[in-house]
DNA sequence: CTGAAAGCGCTTACAG
DNA sequence: CTGAAAGCGCTTACAG
C-alpha cells in the first residue's frame, strides 16, 4: 500500500500535455483551456494527487503558514497553560483555516532561544505570540524579531509607540468598570491583588483604571493595598496572606485575573471570612470557570473570539504589508456573585 | 530591514569552502573538519543563517511535523472546543517539541473532506485525530487514510481487530468503578446517561461497565434506566427531561461524561432536587470544572498528560515503520462531593 | 575530509 | 492557449 505518490509529470503524462500545463491547470490558471483543464483535475483526482507543499512553498517563497507561540513562564511538563490563551487557540485556528492557512502551534519556555525559528527556516510566513514572563526581558527579544524583519503579531498591553503590532484588551478601562461596580455597591476600601508595574503592563493597565474608578469617586487610592501577583491561583492566595498581614482594613478585593481571584476567594474562606458578604472579590478574564466558582466570579470578559480573529487579520495583513493598526479589544462587566450585587 | 536571507552558497562563499561543506558543517556531520566545522557555524550564526526547512523536506521527503485533527461536530464558530481535547493538546504539542518534531493544528468539520490533506501534500509525516461525530460515518473516512497509506493514530475506542492504531481510555472499567462506588454508597436504583451504542463507543464502553457493576452487586440492569445523549451539557439537561418525563424511580446517575453531568445537576437544581441528597449524580473526564461545580464532581479521571504522550510517541514509532500496540490509559476514581460520600 | 553535480517537485517568466 | 527551461535551497551519492 506503499505506492509513491504522484507528480505533476505522471499527471502530464496520462493527459498528453506538459507539466507546466498541468501545473497551471491546478491551480486554475485563467489562461489553460477549459476542457483541458478539466481533464487534468479529473486524472488528478483519480491518482489522489495533491501538490507538494515543500516543492510550491520553496519555489514561491512563502508557507501559507502561521505560527502561534505561547509562552509559559513555568518549567515544568504538567504546567498548565492559562485556559485564557486555550479559548483564544480555538478562534484563532478557525481564522486561520477560513483564510486559508495552516498553523503551528509552539509553546515556549521563556528562556528558550525562541527568536523566530519558524519565520527564519521559511515554515511560517509570521508569527503570534501570546502570553509572556516578564515584560522587560520580553521587550528585548521583541526588538530582535523586529530587527530581523520577522512579521509578527502579539496579544498584550497596547503601548503608544512599540515598533511592532500588539493587539490587546482595554485592561485600564476594564479594571475602571469592576472598580466602579464594587464602589456602586457600596464598597469603600477595595484592594488590588496583582503586578501594577512594567514587568506586567497589563495587569498595571488594570490598576490603573482601578485607580482611575477610586479617585473619580472622590477617594485617595491607598498604595498599601495593592500586593503583587502574577496570574495564578497560588500567588493569589499568597498575597492574600500578605494582605491580611498587613493588618489593613478593606471590604473588597480587586484582582487582576480570575485565577488570581479563585485563589485569593479559596484562602479567604479557608479563614472562615464569607464571600461577599464579609469581603467581595472580582477578577478578570472570565474563565470558564468564573461561571462555575463558588460563588460565581463577577470579572471583566474579554472578547476571546473576537481578539483571535484579530490577531490573525492583523499578521495577515503585515505579510502583506498592508496597513495594520494596533487596537483594543472592548472589556465588558460581568456581573455575577462575588461582588454581592445579590446581597 | 528586508535584506534577503542568506543561503548556505552565502555561507560557502565567505567560509572558502564549496557549498556540500557547508550542508555538512551545519548538521554536524562527523566527516568534517573540526575546525572547518566551527568556522562555518560561526559564520552561519553571524550571518543569522537558518536552513531553509522547504528545501531540506522537500530533498529528504519529509517534514519533521506532525498534524493533529480536532474533529468538532459543531457546525458554528462560536462553538467551544471540549476542553478535555485542549488538555491533551498542551502534552502532544509538548511531547512532539520533545521530539524535535513541529506540530500543525487544524479544527475540521466532521463533514468536511479532510481525507488527508496534510500528509498528501507532505506538510506533515504523520496525524494525530482527536474527536469525532458519529462513529459509523467517521470509520469510513479511516479506512480511506489506511488505503492513502497515510500514517496516524486516533484517541478514541480501542477496539480489537481494527486496521488502526487507537490509544483510549480504559472506558469499560472507569464506567465499572464509578458504578461500583455509588453501589457501594448504597445507591440502588442507577440510571445512565449517554449514547450506548456503536455511535459512539467510547460511550458504549462506559456504559458496558456500568452494566458490570450492576450485575455484580446482583442486581439487574434496567435497560430504561439509559437515555442517549452526546458530550454537552445541554444534551445532558434534555435526556434529563425524558427520565423525569418515564416517571421511573432512580437515586442516582451516572453520566458518560462531566459535561453531561453538569448539565443534568443544573437541570436537577433548577427542578427542586437536591444533588447528592436526592440524587447523586457522577461524571467521567475529569474537566477543570469538576473541582469548581458546585457540588463538585465526582468524576472518573483520564491521564491526558499520558495520553497525549502515547499518541505522539506511538506515531512516531508508525512513521519509522517500528513496533506499535493499541493501549489502554488506566481509568482513575476521583471522589468528590456529587456521589454523596459525605453525607 | 572535500567538491562537483544531480535532483527533490514544483512555479513562472519567456517564447511561440 | 501551451511548452521548454530555469531555478527555489537544500541533501547526498559519487569521485577523489
Amino acid at each position: 500500500m506503499n505506492k509513491l505518490k504522484a507528480t505533476s509529470f505522471d499527471i502530464a503524462y496520462r493527459a498528453g500535455v506538459s507539466q507546466s500545463t498541468v501545473s497551471r491547470a491546478l491551480r486554475n490558471s485563467p489562461q489553460v483551456n477549459e476542457e483541458t483543464r478539466k481533464r487534468i483535475q479529473a486524472i488528478a483526482k483519480e491518482l489522489n494527487y495533491k501538490v507538494d507543499k515543500n516543492a510550491s512553498n520553496l519555489r514561491t517563497r512563502h508557507s501559507g503558514t502561521i505560527a502561534l507561540l505561547l509562552f509559559e513562564e513555568l518549567d515544568d511538563t504538567e504546567s498548565h497553560i492559562n485556559p485564557f490563551y486555550l479559548s483564544m487557540l480555538g478562534s484563532i485556528t478557525r481564522t486561520c483555516s477560513k483564510e486559508g492557512y495552516d498553523l503551528l502551534v509552539s509553546f515556549q519556555q521563556f528562556s528558550d532561544d525562541w527568536s523566530a525559528d519558524y519565520a527564519d527556516t521559511n515554515k511560517a510566513d509570521g508569527l503570534i505570540l501570546l502570553g509572556y514572563g516578564d515584560y522587560l526581558d520580553y521587550e528585548g527579544k521583541l526588538n530582535e524579531l523586529v530587527e530581523q524583519g520577522t512579521k509578527f503579531v502579539r496579544w498584550g498591553a497596547v503601548v503608544e509607540g512599540e515598533p511592532w503590532l500588539s493587539i490587546g484588551c482595554d485592561n485600564k478601562n476594564g479594571g475602571y468598570l469592576i472598580t466602579r461596580h464594587l464602589l456602586s455597591l457600596g464598597r469603600r476600601t477595595i484592594a488590588f491583588i496583582g503586578g501594577a508595574d512594567n514587568h506586567s503592563p497589563e495587569l498595571y493597565e488594570r490598576y490603573k483604571g482601578y485607580c482611575k474608578a477610586i479617585e473619580e469617586a472622590g477617594y485617595y487610592v491607598d498604595l498599601g493595598l495593592q500586593f503583587d501577583a502574577v496570574t495564578t491561583e497560588i500567588d493569589g492566595a499568597k498575597a492574600l496572606e500578605r494582605l491580611l498581614a498587613s493588618e489593613k482594613k478593606f471590604d473588597a478585593i480587586v484582582c487582576a485575573s480570575d485565577l488570581i481571584a479563585i485563589g485569593v476567594i479559596g484562602a479567604l474562606q479557608e479563614k472562615g471570612f464569607q464571600v461577599p458578604e464579609d469581603i467581595a472579590v472580582v477578577g478578570f478574564d472570565d474563565l470558564t470557570v468564573a461561571r462555575y466558582s463558588k460563588p460565581a466570579l463577577t470579572t471583566v470578559q474579554q472578547n476571546t473570539n473576537l481578539a483571535g480573529q484579530m490577531l490573525v487579520y492583523n499578521l495577515l495583513k503585515q505579510i502583506d504589508e498592508a496597513e495594520v493598526e494596533t487596537r483594543h479589544i472592548p472589556a465588558k462587566l460581568i456581573v455575577r456573585e462575588s461582588c454581592g450585587s445579590k446581597l
